[in-house]
DNA sequence: CGCCGCATCGTCCGAAAGGTGGAAAGGGCG
DNA sequence: CGCCCTTTCCACCTTTCGGACGATGCGGCG
């Protein structure tokens, strides 16, 4: 018997995996939870589990929120607690999957993948086995092959403003620095991720999720 | 009993709705499906059903597919078989919203509202209410001040290549008109969106969920 | 029928952005 | 101590955009 523990922050998410883990012979659900201090909660407190369902988009409310992400729930559970953990989420960016890779998830689903694939994921990553999604690793080689994301945190600032609808001149001005400086950084920026107008930059900014 | 159906492409998500609907004692399930097409097929072939729980972002995969949207769905579900669509989705932008408004659905809730306030919405619906979640009304409200909007089919098109980074030349190949004529577009999509750039159109656009 | 919105194309010109090739100052590292 | 990276800045030049006109044809609407 399968132990699944589900956290997701949306409720009727959260009915749907269970209808599902209940639907299968060999696994149940032993705790759910909205937040990811709840579910670190359960685990410090004695709670055991095989599998770690995990939405990624844990507490994405507010920017102000000092709630805990799934990456860093991931990283957690995965080192203090030694538990798989698979994410499923809805939709995944390229810095998502490989943020949640990188925090040691076991596998990464999207909601939409049938239940029986679902239900096969979790049985592997009971055992130990890392799944990705076949989507989800086309998606990873494609990102392996583009460097990127070597940004320094100025170039990425700057990047943020030019994303954000900028002018050079207006990024000099709020920036305090000159209109040359926010060109070469931009030139930097092209450079490393490979594209040709501060438009692309943009557009490749944001479908990798570095905003 | 009321009679519900679920229209939603995410079998998990499916999963939860029906597991709500099933958890209330004067409501059941009595079609699901994960399709558009799927969904006012069963309608027109003689299929009743008191309130339809709709996703919005249905067919959303790809930009060549011939898939109904969520929002021509909920139209032609509303007006030729008037039947109360409930639209229940995980991101809500101001557009899709408004789309799904426009378009006469009955009720509009994110999928992380309480599965209690999701039965009551379903109630509601089936009673011929109009329900809105507060902090949907609240993004609605502040929708309205800004005119936005009234870009033609053609200019929504430059629009979205605008926002994936091509430049003009690129565009006018792209569209098979010339340099010109996409100048021409842009030149009004910033008139009607207030904006002075490319860029900055680019990102409206995007904040808007006009993409 | 005239008027308006839409889509298409054109020219001209100035402004913005991008590319090239520097340079200088500071920090980190072997 | 040199070496590299980052950040800052400069000048020069080319390409691209954007604004300001205008012009055509088409379709809908009163």
């Amino acid at each position: 018997m399968i132990d699944v523990v589900l956290a997701d922050d949306h409720p009727v998410v959260r009915a749907g995996l269970r209808a599902v883990v209940d639907g299968q012979p060999d696994m149940r659900v032993v705790h759910e939870t909205g937040t990811a201090e709840d579910l670190l909660a359960w685990l410090d407190g004695g709670g055991r589990a095989d599998v770690v369902l995990l939405d990624l988009r844990f507490g994405d409310a507010g920017p102000g929120s000092t709630r805990l992400g799934g990456a860093e729930a991931t990283g957690t559970v995965v080192h203090r607690h030694a538990t798989p953990v698979l994410v499923v989420t809805t939709y995944g960016t390229d810095a998502d999957i490989l943020a949640a890779v990188e925090a040691g998830a076991t596998g990464y689903l999207l909601k939409d993948a049938p239940t029986e694939e679902l239900a096969r994921a979790i049985r592997s990553a009971a055992a130990g086995e890392v799944i990705l999604g076949a989507d989800v690793q086309r998606r990873l080689l494609g990102r392996m092959r583009s460097p990127g994301e070597n940004l320094s945190a100025r170039e990425l600032e700057v990047l943020r403003l030019v994303a954000a609808g900028r002018s050079n001149d207006a990024i000099a001005r709020e920036l305090f620095v000159s209109v040359a400086t926010v060109k070469s950084h931009l030139a930097h920026i092209s450079t490393k991720l490979g594209t040709q107008s501060r438009t692309e930059a943009a557009a490749t900014a944001r479908e990798r999720g570095m905003l």
